[in-house]
DNA sequence: GCAGAACTGTTACGATATTTACATAAAGCA
DNA sequence: TGCTTTATGTAAATATCGTAACAGTTCTGC
């Protein structure tokens, strides 16, 4: 989650969906066409002649891509390939490009003109209708069903949906009120596992607000924030399974001043829920020896965002001193 | 569906390539007509409008067509759809008719013309290909639709989607096998705001594999740690914009030490992609003044969950360990 | 900050596609 | 068989498309 590139623009406008930002592809023109010479030493980069499908070309030739160009890919594969099967003027128009670039990015993959492409994806896309297996039941078109990737994706979009389908948005309402309200601390809490999460949480609040204090991970370190914590204060506490006894002792500590908890866990919840005024849960089971932060981690965004657009007038502000902080230290490439 | 008036089994086969059946053109005319009576007496028959799809139409008005738009209707049926997604000229060569004969049986199934044909063919082939699940409504069902949480829901949906269909399988399973590749040490770097999401890595990597080093979140830092950065040593760097300059700087140092560089970044890319052996791009757009880190949190857990199981024999050993250890030392409830 | 390179869009032109009008061929019917 | 109706293809016109050359703009490196 890095701070916009554009900055003024969309950050004065941080929660709009109708007028969404303007992608910035500002990736150093050099730069990707070194990569191309170097990923294609290492052979990575098929040399991006005519082998293999038109998806494959396009990814295997996307580094090599400019802007316009990778707008265009992006277009073609996000509706692939009917995308394609369009006149070229159609197709430029879906990408918001003009023509030229389609033919110049049709050419970088290795076909000749328009018409050929063409002709390619329609016979790629007839070689896989005629192919009983549903492909388009997978995530990942190209990677077997049983691949990895598609299961994690497989038990991913479950676990969004349905922690979304459980979810009660007047909570998650109150919860943003809650982080909202300056004249209160915020302190943030996490486990052996979620502390990067917490750690997450906590870097973007800094940004939107005053007052927001990152608990050390050492939970030996705990019970001195506890002096700084008072009745009114707000803790939001992860805690996923296995539920943490140290987190738990915390908690208890904190609600006997007073403190409101928050709480962040997964669908079988932590023990910490008795003592929260308000709980997220999210799903976590993916096929794996471990649990999932996926959902977490989006619940987090959406507070965030939500905070942020609450506090729009303190936030922005905020926002753009910290946008000239950082253009200071030089610590980011150029802006565009 | 009409009553196939000729009973062959070509109708009944659209989509079969290999073995193009032989159009049936010598249809009695006086038969056909008897059974349009028949058919529509009977109601099966629409009336030959524009309802439906066009395959649809096409069998419910075969009993209409004469015998060139019959070897045209089955010339499309037996490549459906892709042999109407050529010019008007390709389509009528295809079934041996002239264009005209194209055009007249377009009108005859209810359109207007051949690209509006054209189009609802192309509409039909999206919708069939076209995952079911991306026509969500609505995420949180009580929320309002315009509810930040649903909003946030559709934006990361498509992120997540859009990034799978974007991604090479092979190349996340040559960086699976990078990782797993116990005879290399690996590091690990973030930014500013990676930083949270590269120590979530860490934290999972360190269990699965020996010789895990994430570097400290301040780039000062990070020299001290080329010491111990050989030829062959793997680098997982993550950079998302506003794209950092230390990262790049570090990854050139480590790039010149001959150490293989991962990237994680978003669709943008880094100009590290430029010295990364190989890169994840994901995507991050979100209704929020910040860029979303869960389709790389997806990442990241897929990809542990995947070099875990490559190595499932050492790894589940050092689990079972580390449980032993957890438990010796307390730190969870107990478990259920 | 400036020169040069790279990227991107606009314009124009030749080629192709679509459509209409019309002539020819085939089929139906007495 | 010969007349009428229907079906089909040919040819010309019109619109659209694909492509190449060019020029404006943005980016890069010194």
């Amino acid at each position: 989650m890095a701070v916009k590139a554009q900055g003024t623009t969309d950050i004065a406008n941080p929660v709009n969906l109708n007028d969404p930002p303007q992608p910035l592809d500002e990736v150093e023109r050099k730069t990707a066409h070194k990569s191309t010479e170097t990923d294609e030493s290492s052979g990575i980069n098929s040399s991006g002649g005519t082998g293999g499908t038109i998806v494959e070309l396009i990814r295997s030739n996307y580094i090599g891509f400019t802007r316009a160009e990778r707008k265009l890919a992006d277009a073609l594969i996000a509706n692939y390939p009917v995308a394609g099967l369009v006149s070229i003027t159609e197709f430029a128009k879906s990408g918001a490009v003009s023509t030229p670039t389609v033919l110049r990015m049709i050419k970088k993959i290795g076909h000749n003109g328009f018409p050929p492409f063409q002709k390619v994806l329609r016979e790629e896309l007839q070689e896989t209708l005629s192919n009983p297996i549903a492909k388009h039941e997978r995530w990942s078109a190209d990677a077997p069903e049983e691949h990895v990737i598609n299961r994690f994706a497989e038990a991913t979009f479950n676990n969004l949906s349905q922690s979304l389908k459980q979810i009660d948005y007047k909570v998650f309402d109150k919860i943003v009120a809650l982080i909202a309200a300056k004249d209160r601390n915020v302190f943030i809490a996490g486990g052996r596992i979620t502390h990067s999460i917490a750690d997450y949480l906590f870097t973007h609040l800094q940004v939107v607000r005053t007052d927001v204090n990152m608990l050390p991970s050492s939970s030996s370190l705990w019970p001195h924030q506890l002096l700084n914590m008072h009745a009114g204060d707000l803790l939001v506490v992860f805690d996923i399974r296995r539920y943490e006894i140290d987190l738990y002792k915390f908690a208890e500590l904190a609600a006997a001043r007073d403190v409101q908890i928050v709480l962040m866990t997964d669908q079988w919840m932590s023990p910490i829920a008795a003592l929260a005024r308000y709980s997220i849960n999210a799903r976590i089971e993916v096929p794996s020896g471990w649990d999932s932060a996926v959902v977490t981690m989006f619940f987090i965004e959406a507070l965030i965002a939500a905070v942020e657009n609450q506090l729009w007038e303190e936030t922005s502000h905020r926002m753009q001193e910290l946008e000239g902080i950082l253009n200071a230290t030089q610590r980011f490439q150029k802006q565009p």
